[in-house]
DNA sequence: ATGTAAACCGACTACCTAGTTTGTTACTAT
DNA sequence: ATAGTAACAAACTAGGTAGTCGGTTTACAT
């Protein structure tokens, strides 16, 4: 096999099963022997390619991580249809995944945010970055929303933004345990009764 | 001095610290050691008063976590007034001591939710338990709501609960590392929009 | 074919962790 | 006063962890 090939596999094997094992298990919780197990890989083979656990974590952020939550959460959002029903399409998806216990990067986001709260400033550093790029993108589309008269124009897209990502994130936790389900629906729900209240109005009909 | 005295008062000490570590740097990352060199305590005093790290972490959990979310979360929301003043200022406050990097309760819960999440069943199941609570007295009090004319009637207190929730524990996880004061006022503002949507409609004035 | 360097192996270090055990105080009932 | 026991001290076990290092294989250029 070329080389640059066999070393990009390896370094992307090595990423995606850290990921999946730092996602079941936790950051603090998943040793580098554990995913090396999985591969069936040594400890040299790890630190030849990366430098340590922390470096390797973060290159699963932005290679891996902020990848999906691009392609998942911002890109399904950002045309000029009815902002509505793109940002509850979206999240309607995200959450079914959710429902069929597959990985949903909007939560392994906002968990590791949780792992990592005033523990580890680096890593820190970089989840949030991506939570700002999702935060930033769903502003935009809620602006958009009020340019094409979908949204009140006295609406504060920011705090918007804000209370839909919280409110995610939250649901998220709470369905990992619980009847996740019934929860996607009433909260799907919720927040279309949400959107109700920030609608424009039509004051002349 | 008193003996039984004496034994509560360590096992007080042991647990108050205890969850101030564990909600710091999280269970996993958290030590029994780091816990007794902040007490000056041996490994002995540890295991005579308690069986394990996990029992000691669940006793904390009913002894300290249950009760205070019993006395900030839910005893301030049990009267017959409008129910969207008593939580608005219920988060209102739990909020206010986040700004202020104290301990809020709410929010410790939904972090070791994050943490123990299909990690620790055992664990999960005590702390789902207080979740459960909290959540039976907000659909009790939005019911009350109901009954009082506050609320429209066509409204799913259930949903509704969930989504109070799950939108707090989300806003406490952006709080932390992000203008905490400026995400509270917009949080809080959007709450009330929210509220305004599911308000009893006055059809007749 | 052969030198060379990339890619990988696996034993090793130094340190940390939960839990055990044996020994030592200090209180308290008699 | 003293025996007994509750409340602790501290050394120890057994297992795990991140990271290192000298050696081995594999691929590729010449």
């Amino acid at each position: 096999m070329n080389k640059n090939l066999k070393r990009m596999a390896t370094m992307q094997n090595m990423q995606k099963t850290g990921l999946e094992l730092f996602y079941t298990k936790g950051y603090y919780n998943t040793s580098i022997d554990d995913i090396l197990k999985e591969l069936s890989l040594s400890k040299g083979a790890f630190y030849y390619h990366f430098s340590s656990k922390e470096d390797f974590f973060i290159e699963i952020v932005q290679n891996l991580l902020a990848r999906k939550v691009y392609s998942l959460l911002i890109e399904p959002i950002e045309g000029h249809e009815n902002p509505f029903e793109l940002i509850s399409n979206c999240f309607e998806e995200a959450l079914e995944t959710a429902v069929h216990n597959e990985m949903d990067f909007g939560f392994i986001l906002g968990n590791f945010i949780s792992e990592f709260n005033g523990r580890n400033p680096k890593i820190m550093k970089h989840l949030n970055d991506v939570l700002k790029i999702w935060e930033v993108n769903l502003v935009s589309t809620l602006q958009r929303g009020k340019f094409n008269g979908y949204i009140d124009r006295h609406t504060d897209s920011e705090a918007v933004a804000v209370f839909l990502i919280s409110s995610f994130l939250g649901i998220r936790t709470m369905m990992v345990e619980t009847a996740p389900s019934a929860l996607k629906y009433r909260f799907m729900h919720q927040i279309k009764v949400y959107f109700k209240a920030i609608e424009a109005k039509k004051e002349n009909v």
